[in-house]
RNA sequence: GGGCUUGUGGGGUAGCUUGGUAUCCUUGUAGGUUCGGGACCUAUUGACCCCGGUUCAAAUCCGGGCAGGCCCA
């Protein structure tokens, strides 16, 4: 198999391709199929995802795939946007269509004229809804599973608020279910205000929501925006007030996709398969009976109550009972991330013990059979905590902060820089321009940090990351 | 948009220069045997991207199409 650290980019197709997470053989590219496996852990954060948005007050819906041309048109950054990636519906059956459709990018264009509709008053609002679609984007770069596709698993959220005050509370509650999604993903992020010219188009501004690939480039994991009355002018989103006066809504969205599964394999899988995330995990625990001459039925026995102890406890566990040695079961499940293993054989049953193995460190030990829901869970745990720790040390080893462009000709792939700058998108475009890196944004938190301009050189200005992305 | 390049069983490949029975690994299927880190044995299914041309004969040469990959704008 690739080595990780030598060829990320085939290393993640193969892994992907070998732990069954989707068949990419469908014949179009950027499109491709979601199998069982895959599906299951798509569906299992897109749980984390709903229970997030559910406790925060938001409304599940589920708008058309088609938009017709008129609507999209309405607010002219979001078109010059998004333009160049839009599939279009001309025809229905034999005749072209008097209105163009176009397959949703994003839901904006469709939900908004709804918007219009369903507030009045004050008392409509705030309206909070998600929802969790396909969406599409004729992608021209090359394509990659998860990373980059042309038919996107994507949730949204979309809000409408009185006032901004009201809608700036709402990008900061989504930072909350970001950080609690996160952690269950054992995902760092960083929180980027991007620049002008990068962020959503439309929006007033934009935060990037990045992670670090093991080749030192960065992948947007989502993103969050405020608007302000960008789009409630266009397609005139109004409330009255309580004293009888009308007023332009100020909407945020929110944003993200089945990236977060490509972030998953690309920041925690080793050169053994997938690393899995205990809380997304399809299987948990895996149960492996190792027979020998004449115990099988015994063996057999007590997997199943293992495994009986385990699901009643919550776990999904599962005991494989197929026709293979163990050495091969060992090496299919670790290919599919299970992050953690029991073994069941006759010097087990002996000692009344199951011998245990996890998937992330490959550390092996014993639990004792009538403390073993405690022990599973612990181990699970300690999994989970291991896995944020390691991953986090690492993507801090990339970023070097620098003060002086002064003997750097070119920066090496894998670096991400942290320097000043003034805010001056001249300098912006002259940095992007002379390192072909990006500039990922300013830390939306405040960092207690001064500096002068990497650039023009001026004092008492604020961090920008910049990075090459996937 | 421009240039280069590649299409061979489910996956990965050899063969193409010099036209003649398509190679190997993996996977699948059936049976036997085995089981504390990818066992083994036997049998077996399965492929030359499409259309046309040259030829006694095309995976191989030629033309066109379609699809993928890479580089540049």
């Amino acid at each position: 198999m690739t080595d990780k650290k030598t060829d990320f980019g085939e290393w993640y197709n193969e892994t992907v391709e070998k732990a069954q997470l989707c068949d990419k053989r469908y014949p179009i590219k950027g499109m491709n199929v979601w199998t069982p496996y895959g599906w299951k852990l798509m569906t299992q954060i897109d749980a984390y995802i709903r229970r997030e948005m559910v406790a925060t007050g938001h409304d599940e819906v589920c708008f058309p795939l088609l938009i017709p041309q008129t609507e999209f048109n309405k607010e002219k950054e979001h078109i010059k946007g998004f333009d160049s990636e839009v599939y279009w519906v001309t025809k229905a059956g034999n005749n072209d269509l008097d209105i163009p459709l176009l397959l949703r990018p994003t839901s904006e264009t469709a939900m908004y004229p709804m918007f219009s509709l369903w507030i009045r008053s004050h008392t409509d609002l705030p309206l909070k809804v998600f929802q969790i679609v396909n969406t599409f984007r004729y992608e021209t770069k090359q394509t990659r599973a998860f990373m980059r596709v042309r038919e996107i698993h994507f949730f949204e959220s979309h809000t409408c608020h009185e006032t901004e005050e009201d809608a700036q509370k709402q990008v900061e509650q989504d930072m909350v279910i970001m950080d609690n999604v996160a952690k269950e993903l054992c995902l760092p992020y960083s929180m980027l205000v991007r620049t002008e010219w990068d962020k959503f188009p439309g929006a007033y501004y934009t935060v990037g929501i990045d992670t670090v690939m093991p080749s030192g480039r960065t992948l947007q994991l989502g993103s969050i925006h405020h608007y302000r009355t960008n789009f409630s002018k266009p397609y005139n989103i109004t409330y009255e007030d309580d004293k009888g006066e009308h007023h332009y809504v100020h909407q945020t969205t929110y944003g993200m996709s089945e990236r977060l599964l490509g972030a998953v394999v690309g920041v925690h899988a080793d050169d053994k398969g997938l690393i899995l995330p205990p809380a997304i995990a399809p299987v948990q625990v895996v149960i492996v009976p190792i027979f020998s001459k004449n115990n099988r039925d015994e063996i057999m026995a007590a997997c199943k109550v293992v495994n009986a102890a385990l699901q009643d406890t919550g776990f999904r566990s599962k005991v494989d009972d197929r026709d293979l040695r163990p050495g091969n079961k060992f090496f299919d499940w670790e290919m599919r991330g299970v992050p953690l293993r029991l073994e069941l054989g006759g010097r087990d049953l002996e000692s009344q013990v199951v011998t245990f193995a996890r998937r992330d460190t490959g550390e092996k030990g014993t639990l004792d059979t009538n403390s073993l829901a405690p022990g599973v869970k612990l181990l699970l745990d300690t999994v989970a905590q291991n896995m944020l720790v390691k991953a986090t040390q690492y993507q801090q080893e990339f970023v070097k902060e620098i003060t002086t462009t002064e003997g750097m000709d070119s920066v090496p792939d894998g670096v991400i820089l942290k320097f000043g700058w003034c805010g001056d998108p001249k300098c912006g475009h002259a940095f992007e321009d002379k390192y072909d890196m990006k500039i990922l944004g300013t830390p939306y938190r405040k960092e207690n940090w001064t500096g002068k301009c990497l650039m023009c050189g001026k004092e008492g200005i604020k961090p920008v990351y910049a990075a090459r992305t996937m």
